[in-house]
DNA sequence: GTCTATACTCTGATAGAC
DNA sequence: GTCTATCAGAGTATAGAC
C-alpha cells in the first residue's frame, strides 16, 4: 500500500503499475485502490469513471513526452542539411527515453497496449489531444521525401507507427545484454528503429 | 438471432463477429448467446470457459491461414532465383486475401487485436500452435539475408510483424477507392507492404 | 471539498434438475 | 445436451459523515 502523495497521486501511480501489469480490463478498481490504499469511491469521485483515469494515466507522461519531441523536432525542422534520420531520432529517442525510467518503462507498455487495443474512446482522446504532434511531424517528412504522393507517405508512416509501437511495447525482442551498459543499449536500440524505419520511408526511392 | 448450423457454430460466428466489434472484454457472453439464439450456459458447456472459447475462433482461421501460408512459402523456399519479395507474399497474401472474405475482415480484426492485446495466455497458445510458422520463414529469410546477424535478423522480422500486423488490422488508412476494384486494391496493398518490408529488411545491406 | 459505506446492475462461471 | 438458478466479483452511483 502507497500512503505518499495525495489521493490523487496516489491512484495515478497505482493504477500506472496496475495497467502494465494487467491491462485496462483486468486491472479492477479494487486491486487499484488497496494497493493505493484509498477508498473504492475515490477513483469515480476524483476522476469520474475508470475510463477518464485512464485518460489521465496517459495525461500525466503524454504531456512531457510529446513536448520533449516536438522540441526535438523544431530543431531540425526546415533545415537544409536535415536528414531523415534526424526526424525519425526526434520522434523515436524521448519515448525510449521515457521507456527506460524507472516507471516510464510500466508506462511504455500501458501506451503500446492503448495504441493496440482500437479502444475507439481512447484513441479519440489521443488523436484529440496530441494528434497535432504527429501532424507536425508528417509536414516534416513530406518536405524530406517529396517523391511520395500523399497517400504513400501516409502510408508509410503508419507502417513506421505500427513498426514502433510493437518495439516499444516491451514485447519484441530487445533485451539489453549484461555486458552493455543502459545508455549504450538504448542508442543501439534507436539506431536499429531509426535504420530500419528510414530505409521502409525511402522505399523505391 | 442466427439459427443456423449446430450449437456450437452458431457460438463461434456470433463470438467472431462480436469480438471483432468489441474486444474480448468488451463482448459479454449474455449478449454473444443472445445473438447465437443459445442458453448462456452453452458456451462453459461446449468451450469450458470464455478464453477457450476465444482459443476456437482463432484455431478455426488460423489453421487454414497458415497452411496457406507455408504452401505458398514452400513453392519458393530454398529456390535460387528467390527475392525477399516472394517470401514476404507468401507471408502477406494469404491474411490479406481472408481479410477480404465477407467474415474474414471482421477476423483480422479479432487477430490483429490479440497480437496487440499481450495478453499472455493467448499468446502461449498462438505461440505453441503456430511457432513452427515463423519459425519457417525466419530461416528463408535467414538464407536471403546471410549479411544480418542472428541478432539483427530477429529485430527486422520483429519490426516488420509490427508493420503487418498494424496495417491488417483495419485501423490504417488503407481504404478502398470506389473505382477500383476489390481484387486490384488487394494487389496494391500487398505490393505496398511488399515493398516497405523488404527495404526495411535490407536496410543498410 | 473530501472521503466512506453501501447498494445497484452486469459480468463469467457453475451446480443440479431435466 | 440443455436450461434454470445462483454465485462471487466487476464498475458505478449516491447518501451522508467529516
Amino acid at each position: 500500500m502507497n500512503r505518499s502523495g495525495s489521493t490523487k497521486e496516489r491512484i495515478l501511480a497505482a493504477a500506472e503499475t496496475l495497467f502494465a501489469q494487467r491491462g485496462f480490463d483486468g486491472a479492477s478498481l479494487r486491486q487499484l485502490t488497496s494497493d493505493a490504499g484509498v477508498n473504492l469511491a475515490a477513483v469515480n469521485y476524483h476522476f469520474g469513471s475508470k475510463e477518464k483515469l485512464v485518460e489521465q494515466v496517459f495525461r500525466r507522461r503524454l504531456d512531457t513526452l510529446n513536448a520533449q519531441r516536438l522540441a526535438a523536432l523544431a530543431r531540425v525542422a526546415g533545415q537544409p542539411e536535415t536528414r531523415l534520420e534526424d526526424v525519425l531520432d526526434a520522434f523515436i529517442r524521448p519515448a525510449l527515453e521515457l521507456s527506460h525510467e524507472d516507471s516510464g518503462s510500466l508506462f511504455m507498455r500501458v501506451l503500446a497496449r492503448a495504441f493496440a487495443e482500437h479502444d475507439d474512446s481512447l484513441r479519440k482522446f489521443l488523436s484529440e489531444n496530441y494528434g497535432h504532434v504527429m501532424r507536425q511531424f508528417t509536414a516534416e517528412f513530406a518536405r524530406l521525401l517529396p517523391q511520395l504522393s500523399k497517400e504513400e507517405l501516409y502510408w508509410r508512416i503508419d507502417l513506421v507507427t505500427g513498426a514502433l509501437t510493437h518495439a516499444m511495447s516491451g514485447f519484441g525482442m530487445i533485451q539489453r545484454k549484461s555486458d552493455v551498459s543502459e545508455r549504450t543499449h538504448r542508442e543501439q536500440t534507436v539506431a536499429h528503429l531509426t535504420r530500419f524505419a528510414a530505409a521502409g520511408l525511402r522505399a523505391g526511392a
